[in-house]
DNA sequence: GATTGGATCGCCT
DNA sequence: GGCGATCCAATCG
């Protein structure tokens, strides 16, 4: 189980999250994300993202500025931004562009690659479909806590490896899921007629 | 100090 | 398709 390394050596630098968000969010679509635990690494293919903005986005927990809880927004690009969501899950986010700006995207849905029995333990799913497909179901099968927020990505312990998206697929853009403000923006985008999108 | 509601999920009908 | 779980950040007074 030295899959770990060849992982490590594709890790996405810092420089690729330390642009524009929804250049960043399309171009993670296809790569690679990994949790290694200590023991066991777990790793899928995102197929799903969402942006979320620094500046003119009410959706965006950094739209009224610092906050205790979006305060990784403000951090330097490429860390792991994580906060609680309706009290009982999580979600995981990447931070963006320069610390000053309060951006982040969202990862919404894996294709399992590694690691499968040991997300289906974490999961007490076993259909492939309902391992990652969603926000929140992704953090739990991929073993992400709370305390991983702030974490760099350059750590290798959360990252993304280098892997593109294959002849033929196609982004689809669409709005986000599940906001009320700025409900209307184009942020959402995911790979077309994948079958491990949350949604369709 | 109190109230409100949320970047979700899974079970129920 | 509807709704309860379950917590705390954010907002208001």
């Amino acid at each position: 189980m030295i899959k770990k390394e060849k992982y490590l050596q594709k890790l996405l630098p810092q420089k690729f999250y330390q642009r524009d968000t929804v250049t960043v969010a399309k171009e993670l679509l296809g790569q690679l994300l990994f949790h290694f635990d200590g023991i066991n690494l777990t790793l899928g293919r995102i197929v799903e993202t969402e942006a979320y903005l620094g500046e003119g986005d009410a959706a965006s927990h950094s739209f009224r500025g610092v906050t205790p809880r979006c305060r990784t927004m403000f951090a330097r690009a490429g860390k792991a931004y994580i906060y609680q969501i309706y009290g009982v899950h999580h979600c995981f986010n990447i931070t963006t562009e320069l610390p000053e700006i309060g951006s982040a995207v969202l990862i919404r849905a894996l294709e399992p690659l590694e690691g499968v029995e040991l997300m289906q333990r974490r999961r007490g799913r076993y259909n492939l479909r309902d391992l990652c497909s969603g926000p929140a179901k992704l953090v739990q099968a991929l073993g992400i806590k709370k305390e991983h927020d702030g974490l760099s990505l350059a750590e290798g312990v959360i990252g993304v490896s280098r892997h593109g998206l294959s002849v033929g697929e196609v982004i689809y853009t669409t709005t986000r899921v599940g906001i009320t403000k700025a409900a209307d923006l184009p942020l959402r985008f995911y790979i077309k007629d994948n079958q491990y999108v949350s949604k369709k």
